[in-house]
This record gives C-alpha cells, structure tokens and sequence, in this order.
DNA sequence: ATAATATATGAACATATATTCATATTATAA
DNA sequence: TTATAATATGAATATATGTTCATATATTAT
C-alpha cells in the first residue's frame, strides 16, 4: 500500500523542526523550559534551584532565546527570561505526562 | 510570581522525555518517520527515497526502533517498517504542520 | 570615580552523534 | 552447494554539542 499524497519536506521546514526538537532534547533545557512553564525567573535563580552554574544558563538561555522558545526583560541588573511559544510548552508538556504514566 | 506547584523531574522522565526528542531532532530521522506516516516501506525503499545509503537507514531505524517508534515486520528477504508511536507521529506531524504555516 | 552584583561571552575540552565503509548475517534462488 | 539480494553491524571519522573556566559587559550603589 504505497502513499499517493506524499510530499518531500522542504529544507527550510526541516531545519526548522529539527531545530526546535533540538532545543527539547537535552535534559538541561528540559528542565530549564519546565520551570518556566507557569513563571518568570532570573538566570541566577534558575541556577540557584536546578544546581547549574550561571554560564551553563546563560548559554542555554541563549539557544532557547534564538529560538525564540523564550523571552527575556530586565529590571536593573536582573534578567527575566520567561516562555515565548505556547505550541512548544503544550508539547512539551504533553511529553512529560506521556512520558510520566508510564 | 512564583509557582507554589512547582515539581522537579524526576531522573527517569527527564532521560525519556529527552530521548524521544533526540529522536525528532535530526532531519534524515524526520525524514524517515514523515515518509512512514501512511504507508510501511522496507529498507532499501525508504533509503531509494530519501536518496541516503542503506547502511545510514539502517542505523536509524535501529535507533528508532529501540525508542520502539517504530516496528517491522519480515517477508523474506525484505524487512518493513511502520511507525509504531501514535503519540510521537501526531507531534511530529502537528510540529511539520506549525512549521510549514511559517 | 570605584566596588559590587547579575548576566553574557568566547575559548577549551570532553563527549555524543551522524555518516560512511567494509563486512557479517539472513533468506531465497539456481 | 554456491550465488544473489536485503538488511544489520562494528569500526572509523568528522562534526556537533554541553559544560566549565576565565573574563567581559551592564547596571546600580557608594
């Protein structure tokens, strides 16, 4: 049973998703986004609660921040990164309860 | 704000929820599972396709197959696969979808 | 101005990953 | 049996990735 309908996937496309895929394929970015589910959070303190160094946060803030999975404010010298792409956090959310039962 | 509700991830669901993303975070990986969204193809069919060698399909289905997102079955000579995850397909399909409308 | 604090950045490094090549395995056909 | 075809496997390799360290930048306070 051969699919008639099927249509190769453009590069552009591809780039794209696996980009994003990349972004919820490292445990360290799992948990960052997790916590950012349902609050805003400075880098430190998201340091501080998941145990990582502050450049390690930095960096993945920066990855999460091209992709624009997350968005930042500053208030004087602290920095508020917050999500920025429901889709994403509903997948991701999805996964983890998936992945949770059982 | 801050989130009262807040539970860290446990160890094993960080390691499966990441795994099944790093299955999703490589082109020829999403390649393979979006030609697979309709039809069962053997291996050199799939590797024709998709213009990769036989051994690269190989190996990625190997590797989809121990996240078991997919299944196979023998006729013969020829092994074929399928997708095996309904889960899985309907983010990757949604995901194609979110990135395809811009 | 200097000091202190929060965050970002680049280099370095170790590890992970994707792909290819050569070869092994499995099944069929002659 | 030998030959052929389809797939799997392991080693090799080049590239990508995650983390740390040292340091730079930005903001506020003194």
């Amino acid at each position: 049973m051969s699919d008639e309908n099927y249509q190769p996937l453009d590069e552009e496309t591809l780039f794209l998703v696996s980009q994003t895929f990349k972004a919820l394929a490292d445990p360290t970015r799992i948990r960052i986004l997790h916590l950012l589910f349902n609050q805003e959070l400075s880098v430190s303190n998201i340091a501080e609660q998941l145990n990582l160094n502050q450049s390690n946060v930095s960096h993945q803030l920066r990855f999460l921040k091209n992709l624009r999975l997350v968005k930042y404010r500053r208030d004087g010298k602290t920095i508020y990164y917050s999500q920025d792409d429901e889709h994403v956090m509903k997948i991701l959310q999805q996964s983890i309860d998936h992945a949770t039962h059982h």
